[in-house]
DNA sequence: GCACGGAACTGAACGCTGTCAAGATGATCT
DNA sequence: AGATCATCTTGACAGCGTTCAGTTCCGTGC
Protein backbone atom coordinates (compact mmCIF):
# COMPACT_ATOMS: atom_id res chain seq x y z
CA UNK A 1 0.00 0.00 0.00
CA UNK A 2 2.53 2.98 -1.23
CA UNK A 3 0.77 6.30 -0.56
CA UNK A 4 1.30 8.08 -3.97
CA UNK A 5 -0.27 7.83 -6.96
CA UNK A 6 0.49 4.90 -8.89
CA UNK A 7 -1.20 5.14 -11.97
CA UNK A 8 0.26 8.49 -13.32
CA UNK A 9 3.74 7.78 -15.15
CA UNK A 10 5.73 8.68 -12.25
CA UNK A 11 6.27 12.10 -12.59
CA UNK A 12 10.08 13.11 -12.06
CA UNK A 13 9.29 15.78 -9.17
CA UNK A 14 7.46 14.35 -6.39
CA UNK A 15 4.91 16.10 -4.79
CA UNK A 16 5.89 16.02 -1.08
CA UNK A 17 8.82 13.96 -0.97
CA UNK A 18 9.82 14.39 2.31
CA UNK A 19 6.30 13.84 4.05
CA UNK A 20 6.98 10.47 2.05
CA UNK A 21 10.30 9.39 2.96
CA UNK A 22 8.83 10.01 6.60
CA UNK A 23 6.35 7.58 5.85
CA UNK A 24 8.69 5.23 3.87
CA UNK A 25 11.04 5.24 6.67
CA UNK A 26 8.44 4.23 9.58
CA UNK A 27 7.05 1.25 7.12
CA UNK A 28 10.79 0.10 7.05
CA UNK A 29 11.09 0.41 10.51
CA UNK A 30 8.33 -1.39 11.25
CA UNK A 31 8.67 -4.34 8.60
CA UNK A 32 12.40 -4.79 9.01
CA UNK A 33 13.69 -3.59 12.45
CA UNK A 34 15.95 -0.48 13.15
CA UNK A 35 19.17 -2.31 11.82
CA UNK A 36 17.25 -2.38 8.25
CA UNK A 37 16.23 1.33 8.19
CA UNK A 38 19.12 2.80 5.93
CA UNK A 39 18.61 5.57 3.49
CA UNK A 40 18.71 3.43 0.71
CA UNK A 41 15.88 1.43 1.99
CA UNK A 42 13.92 4.35 2.51
CA UNK A 43 14.50 6.01 -0.50
CA UNK A 44 13.30 2.35 -2.09
CA UNK A 45 10.69 2.44 -0.68
CA UNK A 46 9.50 5.85 -1.47
CA UNK A 47 10.59 4.61 -4.82
CA UNK A 48 13.41 7.18 -5.65
CA UNK A 49 16.93 7.25 -6.14
CA UNK A 50 19.19 7.46 -2.71
CA UNK A 51 20.50 10.44 -3.34
CA UNK A 52 16.65 12.12 -3.58
CA UNK A 53 16.19 12.56 -0.13
CA UNK A 54 19.23 14.51 0.32
CA UNK A 55 17.34 17.43 -1.27
CA UNK A 56 15.25 17.04 1.90
CA UNK A 57 17.49 16.33 5.10
CA UNK A 58 21.00 17.33 5.38
CA UNK A 59 22.08 13.48 6.65
CA UNK A 60 20.76 10.17 7.20
CA UNK A 61 20.83 11.61 10.93
CA UNK A 62 18.82 13.98 9.98
CA UNK A 63 16.39 12.09 8.37
CA UNK A 64 16.14 9.86 11.87
CA UNK A 65 15.67 12.90 14.02
CA UNK A 66 12.68 13.81 12.07
CA UNK A 67 11.14 10.23 12.31
CA UNK A 68 11.93 10.35 16.13
CA UNK A 69 10.14 13.93 16.62
CA UNK A 70 7.08 12.11 15.08
CA UNK A 71 7.55 9.46 17.40
CA UNK A 72 7.38 11.81 20.47
CA UNK A 73 4.34 13.48 18.98
CA UNK A 74 2.62 10.07 18.62
CA UNK A 75 3.70 8.77 22.04
CA UNK A 76 2.37 12.65 23.27
CA UNK A 77 -0.89 12.06 21.79
CA UNK A 78 -1.23 8.17 23.40
CA UNK A 79 -0.18 9.70 26.74
CA UNK A 80 -2.88 12.26 26.46
CA UNK A 81 -5.74 9.49 25.10
CA UNK A 82 -4.76 7.45 28.19
CA UNK A 83 -5.10 9.88 30.20
CA UNK A 84 -8.32 11.35 29.00
CA UNK A 85 -9.82 7.83 29.85
CA UNK A 86 -9.04 7.51 33.18
CA UNK A 87 -10.60 8.41 36.29
CA UNK A 88 -9.22 11.93 38.07
CA UNK A 89 -7.78 9.34 41.12
CA UNK A 90 -6.10 7.12 38.35
CA UNK A 91 -4.62 9.65 35.62
CA UNK A 92 -1.21 9.48 37.10
CA UNK A 93 -0.61 6.11 37.17
CA UNK A 94 -2.39 5.65 33.61
CA UNK A 95 -0.28 7.89 31.99
CA UNK A 96 3.25 5.43 33.30
CA UNK A 97 1.70 2.57 31.95
CA UNK A 98 0.54 4.18 28.30
CA UNK A 99 4.10 5.39 28.44
CA UNK A 100 5.26 1.90 28.63
CA UNK A 101 2.62 0.55 26.42
CA UNK A 102 3.35 2.99 23.60
CA UNK A 103 6.77 1.76 23.69
CA UNK A 104 6.25 -2.07 23.62
CA UNK A 105 3.40 -1.50 21.01
CA UNK A 106 6.50 0.55 19.02
CA UNK A 107 9.53 -1.02 19.63
CA UNK A 108 11.26 -0.13 17.09
CA UNK A 109 10.21 3.87 16.84
CA UNK A 110 10.74 3.72 20.65
CA UNK A 111 14.40 2.79 19.96
CA UNK A 112 14.85 4.71 17.38
CA UNK A 113 13.34 8.04 19.23
CA UNK A 114 16.36 7.58 21.98
CA UNK A 115 18.81 7.12 20.16
CA UNK A 116 18.16 10.49 18.34
CA UNK A 117 17.80 11.90 22.17
CA UNK A 118 20.76 10.73 23.48
CA UNK A 119 22.85 12.10 20.52
CA UNK A 120 20.92 15.08 20.68
CA UNK A 121 23.25 17.74 22.15
CA UNK A 122 24.27 18.61 18.88
CA UNK A 123 20.95 19.28 17.58
CA UNK A 124 19.20 21.84 19.91
CA UNK A 125 16.02 21.54 17.89
CA UNK A 126 14.99 18.22 17.57
CA UNK A 127 13.93 17.82 21.32
CA UNK A 128 10.42 20.03 20.68
CA UNK A 129 8.32 16.92 20.79
CA UNK A 130 10.02 15.36 23.08
CA UNK A 131 9.72 18.77 25.62
CA UNK A 132 6.27 18.82 24.71
CA UNK A 133 5.29 15.17 25.93
CA UNK A 134 7.22 15.99 28.76
CA UNK A 135 4.90 19.05 29.53
CA UNK A 136 1.75 16.89 29.30
CA UNK A 137 3.52 14.82 32.25
CA UNK A 138 4.05 17.87 33.94
CA UNK A 139 0.91 18.91 34.18
CA UNK A 140 -0.34 15.40 35.21
CA UNK A 141 1.19 15.63 38.22
CA UNK A 142 0.83 19.36 39.02
CA UNK A 143 -3.06 18.58 38.77
CA UNK A 144 -2.29 15.07 40.77
CA UNK A 145 -0.30 16.80 43.85
CA UNK A 146 0.98 20.55 42.54
CA UNK A 147 -0.15 22.36 45.56
CA UNK A 148 1.93 20.01 47.65
CA UNK A 149 5.23 20.25 46.13
CA UNK A 150 7.64 22.76 45.59
CA UNK A 151 8.56 23.90 42.42
CA UNK A 152 11.52 22.02 42.86
CA UNK A 153 10.30 19.05 44.08
CA UNK A 154 7.81 19.09 41.83
CA UNK A 155 10.16 19.23 38.87
CA UNK A 156 12.26 16.77 40.16
CA UNK A 157 9.45 14.13 40.42
CA UNK A 158 8.64 14.68 36.98
CA UNK A 159 12.26 13.71 35.64
CA UNK A 160 12.31 10.71 38.21
CA UNK A 161 9.09 9.87 36.74
CA UNK A 162 10.15 10.25 33.21
CA UNK A 163 13.52 7.95 33.82
CA UNK A 164 11.77 5.58 35.60
CA UNK A 165 8.99 5.24 32.60
CA UNK A 166 11.95 5.09 30.02
CA UNK A 167 13.30 2.49 31.81
CA UNK A 168 10.68 0.28 32.31
CA UNK A 169 10.09 0.69 28.56
CA UNK A 170 13.44 -0.28 27.43
CA UNK A 171 13.63 -3.22 30.16
CA UNK A 172 10.39 -4.50 30.50
CA UNK A 173 10.74 -6.84 27.55
CA UNK A 174 14.09 -9.01 28.93
CA UNK A 175 13.97 -12.02 28.72
CA UNK A 176 14.25 -12.61 32.87
CA UNK A 177 11.01 -11.13 33.62
CA UNK A 178 8.75 -13.72 31.82
CA UNK A 179 8.35 -15.68 34.62
CA UNK A 180 7.30 -12.83 36.88
CA UNK A 181 4.72 -11.56 34.35
CA UNK A 182 2.85 -14.91 33.92
CA UNK A 183 3.00 -15.34 37.86
CA UNK A 184 1.86 -11.61 38.14
CA UNK A 185 -1.18 -12.57 35.13
CA UNK A 186 -0.01 -10.80 32.29
CA UNK A 187 1.81 -7.56 31.14
CA UNK A 188 -0.38 -5.14 32.20
CA UNK A 189 -0.12 -6.12 36.09
CA UNK A 190 3.71 -6.87 36.07
CA UNK A 191 3.81 -2.44 34.57
CA UNK A 192 1.77 -1.25 36.77
CA UNK A 193 3.44 -3.08 39.65
CA UNK A 194 6.67 -2.53 38.93
CA UNK A 195 5.50 1.31 38.44
CA UNK A 196 3.89 1.15 42.34
CA UNK A 197 6.81 -0.34 43.72
CA UNK A 198 9.13 2.67 43.10
CA UNK A 199 8.26 4.36 45.97
CA UNK A 200 9.12 1.64 48.72
CA UNK A 201 12.31 2.25 48.88
CA UNK A 202 12.04 5.69 50.38
CA UNK A 203 9.69 5.06 52.24
CA UNK A 204 11.33 2.50 53.72
CA UNK A 205 13.89 4.60 54.53
CA UNK A 206 11.85 7.31 55.85
CA UNK A 207 10.20 4.83 58.51
CA UNK A 208 13.74 3.60 59.31
CA UNK A 209 15.06 7.29 60.31
CA UNK B 1 50.36 2.44 24.21
CA UNK B 2 49.41 -0.56 22.45
CA UNK B 3 48.59 -3.62 24.77
CA UNK B 4 50.62 -6.65 23.10
CA UNK B 5 54.26 -6.78 22.67
CA UNK B 6 55.88 -4.48 19.74
CA UNK B 7 59.76 -5.53 19.45
CA UNK B 8 58.74 -9.00 18.42
CA UNK B 9 59.22 -9.65 14.55
CA UNK B 10 54.89 -9.44 14.75
CA UNK B 11 54.09 -13.28 15.10
CA UNK B 12 51.86 -14.76 12.99
CA UNK B 13 49.83 -16.36 15.71
CA UNK B 14 49.13 -13.81 18.28
CA UNK B 15 48.70 -15.13 21.36
CA UNK B 16 45.61 -14.11 22.89
CA UNK B 17 43.62 -12.14 20.28
CA UNK B 18 40.71 -12.89 21.91
CA UNK B 19 41.69 -10.49 24.73
CA UNK B 20 43.25 -8.03 22.46
CA UNK B 21 40.26 -7.71 20.32
CA UNK B 22 38.50 -7.16 23.25
CA UNK B 23 41.11 -4.06 24.41
CA UNK B 24 41.43 -2.93 21.25
CA UNK B 25 37.27 -2.32 21.06
CA UNK B 26 37.18 -0.49 24.35
CA UNK B 27 40.03 1.24 23.17
CA UNK B 28 38.68 2.43 20.05
CA UNK B 29 34.86 3.01 21.86
CA UNK B 30 36.60 4.81 23.95
CA UNK B 31 38.78 7.19 21.76
CA UNK B 32 36.34 7.68 18.92
CA UNK B 33 33.02 6.95 20.28
CA UNK B 34 30.05 3.77 19.51
CA UNK B 35 29.55 4.66 15.78
CA UNK B 36 33.63 4.23 14.81
CA UNK B 37 33.35 0.47 16.89
CA UNK B 38 33.05 -1.23 13.53
CA UNK B 39 35.04 -4.91 13.36
CA UNK B 40 37.51 -3.41 10.82
CA UNK B 41 38.45 -0.81 12.91
CA UNK B 42 39.01 -2.94 15.94
CA UNK B 43 41.16 -5.30 13.53
CA UNK B 44 42.91 -2.56 12.73
CA UNK B 45 43.73 -1.15 16.07
CA UNK B 46 44.97 -4.72 17.54
CA UNK B 47 46.87 -4.94 13.77
CA UNK B 48 45.32 -8.25 12.35
CA UNK B 49 43.55 -8.41 9.30
CA UNK B 50 39.86 -7.23 9.08
CA UNK B 51 38.72 -11.41 8.88
CA UNK B 52 41.04 -12.28 11.88
CA UNK B 53 38.42 -11.52 14.49
CA UNK B 54 35.80 -14.04 12.51
CA UNK B 55 38.25 -17.06 13.89
CA UNK B 56 37.27 -15.74 17.45
CA UNK B 57 33.76 -14.43 17.45
CA UNK B 58 31.17 -16.04 15.24
CA UNK B 59 29.95 -12.16 14.60
CA UNK B 60 30.49 -8.48 15.00
CA UNK B 61 27.40 -8.92 17.33
CA UNK B 62 29.55 -11.49 19.19
CA UNK B 63 32.00 -9.25 19.80
CA UNK B 64 30.17 -6.54 21.23
CA UNK B 65 28.43 -8.72 23.52
CA UNK B 66 31.68 -10.07 24.58
CA UNK B 67 32.36 -6.27 25.13
CA UNK B 68 29.11 -5.81 27.04
CA UNK B 69 29.69 -8.46 29.42
CA UNK B 70 33.35 -7.05 30.44
CA UNK B 71 30.89 -3.34 30.77
CA UNK B 72 28.25 -5.38 33.46
CA UNK B 73 31.55 -6.59 35.17
CA UNK B 74 32.97 -3.62 35.63
CA UNK B 75 29.56 -1.74 36.52
CA UNK B 76 29.16 -4.48 39.00
CA UNK B 77 32.86 -3.64 40.46
CA UNK B 78 31.56 -0.08 40.54
CA UNK B 79 28.82 -0.25 42.19
CA UNK B 80 30.43 -3.12 44.83
CA UNK B 81 32.86 -0.58 45.71
CA UNK B 82 30.26 2.04 46.35
CA UNK B 83 28.46 -0.10 48.78
CA UNK B 84 31.81 -0.76 50.72
CA UNK B 85 32.99 2.61 50.84
CA UNK B 86 28.77 3.85 51.81
CA UNK B 87 28.34 3.92 55.66
CA UNK B 88 25.44 1.00 56.68
CA UNK B 89 22.15 3.29 56.32
CA UNK B 90 23.50 5.00 52.49
CA UNK B 91 24.11 1.91 51.44
CA UNK B 92 21.05 1.59 49.32
CA UNK B 93 21.23 4.88 48.31
CA UNK B 94 24.52 5.13 47.51
CA UNK B 95 24.42 2.44 44.68
CA UNK B 96 21.83 4.29 42.89
CA UNK B 97 24.43 7.05 42.75
CA UNK B 98 27.11 4.42 41.82
CA UNK B 99 25.02 3.01 39.03
CA UNK B 100 24.37 6.31 37.16
CA UNK B 101 27.90 7.98 37.86
CA UNK B 102 29.39 4.72 35.94
CA UNK B 103 27.15 5.36 33.20
CA UNK B 104 28.37 8.79 32.98
CA UNK B 105 32.27 8.20 33.15
CA UNK B 106 31.76 5.51 30.46
CA UNK B 107 28.80 6.64 28.49
CA UNK B 108 30.14 4.69 25.09
CA UNK B 109 30.60 1.52 27.02
CA UNK B 110 26.85 1.84 29.12
CA UNK B 111 25.23 2.66 25.55
CA UNK B 112 26.76 -0.44 24.26
CA UNK B 113 25.83 -2.82 27.21
CA UNK B 114 22.34 -1.74 26.47
CA UNK B 115 22.44 -1.84 22.81
CA UNK B 116 23.32 -5.54 23.54
CA UNK B 117 21.24 -6.12 26.42
CA UNK B 118 18.03 -5.27 24.38
CA UNK B 119 18.63 -7.32 21.72
CA UNK B 120 19.45 -9.80 23.71
CA UNK B 121 16.49 -12.17 23.22
CA UNK B 122 18.31 -14.36 20.64
CA UNK B 123 21.48 -14.61 23.07
CA UNK B 124 20.96 -16.14 25.71
CA UNK B 125 24.25 -16.22 27.82
CA UNK B 126 25.05 -12.60 27.19
CA UNK B 127 23.47 -11.73 30.45
CA UNK B 128 25.18 -13.69 32.59
CA UNK B 129 27.36 -10.57 33.75
CA UNK B 130 24.09 -8.59 33.76
CA UNK B 131 22.33 -10.73 35.76
CA UNK B 132 25.45 -10.96 38.60
CA UNK B 133 25.34 -7.29 38.92
CA UNK B 134 21.54 -7.24 39.32
CA UNK B 135 21.89 -9.74 42.03
CA UNK B 136 23.88 -7.12 43.91
CA UNK B 137 21.18 -4.39 43.86
CA UNK B 138 18.83 -7.49 45.00
CA UNK B 139 21.60 -8.57 47.86
CA UNK B 140 21.66 -4.57 49.23
CA UNK B 141 17.93 -4.00 48.94
CA UNK B 142 17.60 -7.22 50.87
CA UNK B 143 19.60 -6.45 53.46
CA UNK B 144 18.02 -2.97 53.64
CA UNK B 145 14.29 -4.11 53.67
CA UNK B 146 14.02 -7.68 53.43
CA UNK B 147 12.38 -8.70 56.25
CA UNK B 148 9.79 -5.93 55.49
CA UNK B 149 9.12 -7.22 52.01
CA UNK B 150 7.67 -10.11 50.83
CA UNK B 151 9.34 -12.02 47.80
CA UNK B 152 7.06 -10.42 45.03
CA UNK B 153 7.49 -7.20 46.60
CA UNK B 154 11.11 -7.60 47.06
CA UNK B 155 11.73 -8.87 43.20
CA UNK B 156 9.44 -5.51 41.85
CA UNK B 157 11.33 -3.29 44.04
CA UNK B 158 14.50 -4.18 42.59
CA UNK B 159 13.80 -4.01 38.94
CA UNK B 160 11.87 -0.31 39.99
CA UNK B 161 15.40 0.55 41.21
CA UNK B 162 17.32 -1.11 38.23
CA UNK B 163 14.60 0.72 36.12
CA UNK B 164 14.74 3.97 37.15
CA UNK B 165 18.83 4.17 37.51
CA UNK B 166 19.01 2.69 33.75
CA UNK B 167 16.47 5.71 33.00
CA UNK B 168 18.27 8.19 34.77
CA UNK B 169 21.62 7.12 33.33
CA UNK B 170 20.07 7.40 29.95
CA UNK B 171 18.90 10.79 30.33
CA UNK B 172 20.91 12.58 32.79
CA UNK B 173 23.06 14.17 29.96
CA UNK B 174 20.48 15.47 28.52
CA UNK B 175 21.20 19.69 28.16
CA UNK B 176 17.38 20.52 29.13
CA UNK B 177 18.60 19.46 32.60
CA UNK B 178 21.65 21.97 32.46
CA UNK B 179 20.26 24.25 34.79
CA UNK B 180 18.43 22.65 36.79
CA UNK B 181 21.52 20.67 37.70
CA UNK B 182 23.59 24.38 37.95
CA UNK B 183 20.82 25.46 40.58
CA UNK B 184 21.27 22.33 42.46
CA UNK B 185 24.78 22.53 42.72
CA UNK B 186 26.42 19.77 40.50
CA UNK B 187 25.88 16.85 38.96
CA UNK B 188 26.04 14.79 42.07
CA UNK B 189 23.22 16.74 44.06
CA UNK B 190 20.99 16.53 40.56
CA UNK B 191 21.15 12.70 40.60
CA UNK B 192 20.53 12.03 44.08
CA UNK B 193 17.39 14.22 44.07
CA UNK B 194 16.10 12.79 41.24
CA UNK B 195 16.78 9.48 42.90
CA UNK B 196 15.17 10.48 46.38
CA UNK B 197 12.01 11.57 44.47
CA UNK B 198 11.07 8.42 43.06
CA UNK B 199 9.11 7.37 45.64
CA UNK B 200 7.34 11.06 45.65
CA UNK B 201 3.91 10.12 43.47
CA UNK B 202 3.22 6.86 45.46
CA UNK B 203 3.46 8.75 49.03
CA UNK B 204 1.11 11.30 47.67
CA UNK B 205 -1.30 8.86 46.63
CA UNK B 206 -1.30 6.78 49.79
CA UNK B 207 -1.99 10.26 51.18
CA UNK B 208 -5.20 11.09 49.36
CA UNK B 209 -6.96 7.55 49.69
C1' DG C 1 4.13 32.14 -25.59
C1' DC C 2 8.55 31.57 -24.18
C1' DA C 3 13.11 31.63 -22.36
C1' DC C 4 15.48 31.04 -18.21
C1' DG C 5 16.78 30.30 -13.26
C1' DG C 6 16.52 27.19 -9.83
C1' DA C 7 14.64 23.34 -7.34
C1' DA C 8 13.99 18.33 -7.56
C1' DC C 9 15.76 14.24 -9.01
C1' DT C 10 19.03 10.59 -11.35
C1' DG C 11 23.29 7.82 -12.12
C1' DA C 12 27.72 6.85 -11.27
C1' DA C 13 31.32 7.02 -8.29
C1' DC C 14 34.14 7.04 -3.73
C1' DG C 15 35.57 4.87 0.51
C1' DC C 16 33.71 2.54 4.07
C1' DT C 17 31.39 -1.54 6.22
C1' DG C 18 30.34 -6.91 7.52
C1' DT C 19 31.22 -11.27 5.82
C1' DC C 20 33.08 -15.18 3.37
C1' DA C 21 36.09 -18.55 0.67
C1' DA C 22 40.72 -19.89 -0.45
C1' DG C 23 45.31 -19.90 0.60
C1' DA C 24 49.48 -19.13 3.67
C1' DT C 25 51.63 -19.97 8.19
C1' DG C 26 53.29 -22.05 12.18
C1' DA C 27 52.51 -24.60 16.64
C1' DT C 28 51.76 -29.25 18.25
C1' DC C 29 51.57 -34.22 18.31
C1' DT C 30 53.22 -38.59 16.78
C1' DA D 1 60.24 -35.45 9.92
C1' DG D 2 55.64 -35.29 8.61
C1' DA D 3 50.79 -34.56 9.29
C1' DT D 4 47.26 -31.99 11.41
C1' DC D 5 44.77 -28.17 12.71
C1' DA D 6 43.66 -23.77 14.49
C1' DT D 7 45.11 -19.24 13.27
C1' DC D 8 45.80 -15.47 10.34
C1' DT D 9 45.99 -13.08 5.45
C1' DT D 10 44.46 -11.95 0.94
C1' DG D 11 41.02 -10.85 -2.11
C1' DA D 12 36.42 -10.53 -3.17
C1' DC D 13 31.32 -9.37 -2.70
C1' DA D 14 27.19 -6.69 -1.73
C1' DG D 15 25.42 -2.93 0.71
C1' DC D 16 26.07 1.36 3.15
C1' DG D 17 26.35 6.96 3.49
C1' DT D 18 27.67 10.58 0.77
C1' DT D 19 29.07 13.54 -3.16
C1' DC D 20 28.93 15.43 -7.73
C1' DA D 21 28.00 16.20 -12.47
C1' DG D 22 24.23 16.00 -15.26
C1' DT D 23 18.96 15.75 -16.38
C1' DT D 24 14.18 17.03 -15.85
C1' DC D 25 10.65 19.99 -14.92
C1' DC D 26 8.15 23.86 -12.39
C1' DG D 27 7.44 28.76 -11.68
C1' DT D 28 8.38 33.25 -12.74
C1' DG D 29 9.43 37.51 -15.66
C1' DC D 30 9.14 39.14 -20.13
Amino acid sequence: MTTVALAEPKPYHHGDLRRALLMAAEAVLEREGPSALSLRAVAREAGVSPAAPYHHFKDKNELLNAVAMEGFAQLKQAMAAAIDRASAEEKRSSIGVAYVEFAQANPHLYRVMYDCARNGEALPENTDEADSAYELVKETITAAAGDQLSELDLELTCIASWCAAHGLAEMCNFAKFKPLKDLMGGERAFLQGVLDHLGVMSRIKTELR
